[in-house]
DNA sequence: ACGACTTAGTGTCGTCAATACACAAAGATG
DNA sequence: CATCTTTGTGTATTGACGACACTAAGTCGT
């Protein structure tokens, strides 16, 4: 089967950064490439636009098939172009930032991906394509997102605790936070909700929290 | 000359929503299609990307192409991926943002294409394709950077005084500041520098500041 | 020339968010 | 039951933001 147009068309594809947090760390998530070209390498998970399917949906379908993730929060933050970025043709890479709770990291690949695996940023391998610049640009927007507070819900479980949700903003924020400061911030934004229960640990329990 | 391709391929086109300042408020260009589809009706300067054309490049060219303007702020502020939207065939829209002096408005009156012209915002003919939501998105996109002052500086000559960068800074927020305090703000931020020149206008002269 | 007009430009106070800092409360463990 | 660890809170200071009224400087009309 072969399609013919009058102008040249590029291809199109998403490509996905997934977070989540691991161990208090970020970490993203990496799929080793199972075809040429970058065979054996590792990337991002992402793939082709299909006919009639909008780019958000194909990043949604893009992550699932190839890590079986479902992604709670899709943001697109950047297109990249640079003409010789794919050695195959032509390809427009349009960019996505996914966050994911950290409690489902099943993981599992498929055809496409030889192996899907989580990373910490301190210990990343080579990526294939130009997947190391895109995936610093998804940290600078991750950043930028982080401080509304919200977006952070998506790393966390259902009911989470105020530590917990300050362990992900120092993550994400990359740099620590005075607790009370915090407290009094995410006060101030009102975007939680506090619940009756608490968690109880190796120490004094700690009340959950749920988005408001 | 034809272009074949295993799997089809979305054209890809960047569309902009170029802003500048007439008489105080805001106002977007819009050509009119001299084809079909759409001929005649208005809509926002854009075309396909070329092989070997980085999206940015593309943008810059098309504006340059359609309107003989020359954009100093050029930002992608969003993807436009609907099956639907074109007619003829699938076309992703890559939407630009781009800002413009008010003192360079020659617009070429005698282009292949049709007319370009500018609008008012109020005053918004019915647009062509989906425009009218890319136009929307543009305005939310440019009010949420307009709060850091910069981008501003691409609206104003290249030294202006403050009581232009508080209209600017009104135009684009959509409400009005008070002098003093909008004064205080960009003391604050430090992100312009007094002049030792004053623009002698009908009353008091008053001082020119430049981009810091 | 001079008074009226219009725009440029400044100071203060109250409020509220951000920073820094220290201690009490609760439960687990040995 | 003493100790340890984590949760959880109050206060003082600073700096930004909002509201508010007046002086400064030059033009224009008479």
């Amino acid at each position: 089967m072969a399609f013919t147009y009058a102008y040249p068309h590029p291809a199109v594809a998403t490509d996905i950064a997934v977070f989540t947090l691991r161990r208090g760390a970020l970490n993203v998530l990496l799929i080793e490439r199972a075809g040429e070209p970058f065979k054996g390498a590792w990337a991002l998970p992402g793939g082709f636009l299909q006919p009639d399917e909008e780019l958000d949906a194909c990043a949604r379908r893009e992550l699932q098939e190839e890590t079986s993730v479902e992604a709670e929060v899709l943001v697109h933050f950047g297109n990249f172009s640079a003409p010789g970025r794919d050695p195959r043709e032509r390809v427009i890479s349009v960019a996505y930032l996914a966050l994911l709770a950290s409690d489902e990291l099943r993981l599992q690949a498929d055809t496409d991906a030889a192996q899907a695996q989580w990373f910490a940023l301190d210990a990343l391998p080579e990526l294939a394509f130009d997947h190391a610049m895109i995936l610093k640009h998804a940290l600078a927007a991750l950043g930028a997102r982080a401080r509304e507070i919200q977006p952070l819900f998506a790393l966390l479980p259902p009911r989470f605790t105020l530590s917990q949700l300050q362990g992900a903003y120092e993550a994400v924020i990359g740099e620590e936070a005075e607790k009370r400061n915090f407290r009094k911030m995410v006060a101030t934004l009102a975007c939680v909700r506090e619940t009756e229960d608490f968690v109880h640990g190796a120490h004094r329990p700690a009340r959950l929290y749920e988005p408001a």
